[in-house]
DNA sequence: CGAGACTTTGACCGTAGTCAATTTATGTGG
DNA sequence: CCACATAAATTGACTACGGTCAAAGTCTCG
């Protein structure tokens, strides 16, 4: 299974929709263009996968959504994490049952990282590369910490405070609002919830006035108290608290 | 905070019973010799810090178990992952709130990752470090399969499974059992559940056959069996199935 | 206008959490 | 080697968060 969508340059108009993507990784403009070049474009739905022929494979999101997803054999499935413009990943070769694997959620444009590594300023790049890997295994451990122990509140408020900083680092949050092109079924199958309860717990955070939703739109209220109540930190802390050490003892009797 | 534990030799008698670690990683026995003499030892208990100086750090496991650990503001904690002989961690130098912690579940020896991948063997073991972090990552997915998608009955034996496939492969698996010094607390923490239902599951797998539980020991009946209910799959596959492509939407009304 | 995808609602169920007490190790000092 | 202290494992009673099922309502788009 290969690559879905078609490569193509990028007209130049588009750019400055993207214009945030240059603060993001203090990538200059020359760099972009050549960013721009090596752009692939995938259709929404599709599946993302590595070519039959290179192994391995490192992509940069350049515009839209993407969710690292696993179906198991029975049908459940759980969504890793969500990659916004900017955000880094690499594809398995195996692409096959039931391997992590990704999957467009809207249109996408994505280059291909190891050719952006090379070059006069490859060093730079290389170097937000790797930042942007850190945060990504960071932004894996906050998703456990949602998932493991979060209430259905505390989790979608958790997750949504992380979407607003990551797309208001990238310049798509305006007046405490950004878009979400997520369905509520995606936005169940990360957080480990049903559709039916997602969906309740929008409406109660509704009530609550917490936040507003609508047409693909969600915005914030008072993110301080938000951020706070879901046990969120803006990609730095989090709060210690060794507890005391307790005999490491047996799993149990017998 | 700097680590805590004192540095030292370990003594030649004691190689024998991490001869598994060999094989693990494929790092010949005169690199185990230099292994030995970089390696710090940390009891049980104690919190795994970086140096107050050195910024970032990797270390890789000689010893004992340590775990991965989060810890909320209001108490709750989270495990993302167990660290066993052969496996590597990156400790964050702030170590403060909140943070990504490392404590040792055992006494532990611990040898500094960046000391082993230079010199003459040094891309070598490189090489399988790189593995290793790999190999990291794709058990951070199953942890977040675990917890978001599979029963309390579920996530205990996959967990188990897993431990068991990782041992197995350092030779710490006689007979289908090996030893596992987790408290019943730690493991509930790591599957996002409660202690009193950690035990009531333990035990409903116990009279149901699947394993035996006792004295810090774990014995897996019909290891094939259990990996099916449990969806498991040792290190590599996973089943795919994209489900049929839905509309991409709007998170809700209005 | 219809079809399909998505959202919403209601009724009901069940897995897992909480609280609190009890029992069972495990260890330590005398 | 025993008594006591403490950590860990267990149990019971009760609760509640979140799941399931099924039907209805909305929105989009061809």
């Amino acid at each position: 299974m290969s690559m879905s969508g078609n490569v193509g340059v990028i007209p130049r108009e588009r750019q400055s929709a993207f214009a945030g993507l240059n603060d993001f990784r203090q990538m200059d403009v020359g760099r972009v263009r050549t960013f721009w070049r090596t752009v692939e474009r995938i259709p929404a739905g599709a599946n993302i996968a590595a070519e039959p022929d290179s192994r391995k494979r490192q992509i940069v999101v350049v515009s839209g959504w993407i969710s690292e997803t696993r179906i198991l054999p029975d049908g459940r499935r759980q969504i890793f994490a969500f990659l916004l413009p900017g955000d880094v990943a690499s594809i398995n070769a195996s692409s096959h049952v039931g391997s992590r694997g990704l999957v467009a959620l809207t249109n996408v444009e994505v280059a291909d990282a190891s050719a952006l590594t090379v070059g006069e300023q490859g060093e730079r790049i290389s170097a937000s590369l790797t930042d942007a890997i850190r945060q990504r295994e960071e932004r894996l451990f906050d998703q456990i910490v949602r998932i493991g122990r979060l209430t259905a509140k505390e989790r979608v408020l958790n997750l949504l405070l992380e979407l607003y900083d990551r797309l208001d680092a990238i310049g798509l949050v305006k007046e405490n609002t950004f878009r979400i092109p997520l369905t509520q079924e995606v936005f169940a199958d990360a957080l480990g919830l049903s559709v039916v309860h997602i969906n309740r717990t929008l409406q109660q955070l509704r009530r609550e006035g917490m936040l507003t939703v609508g047409r693909g739109t969600v915005t914030l209220h008072q993110r301080h108290k938000l951020a706070s109540f879901a046990c969120y930190q803006s990609e730095t802390q989090q709060a210690e608290g060794d507890r005391q050490p307790r005999r490491i003892g047996a799993l149990s009797r017998d």
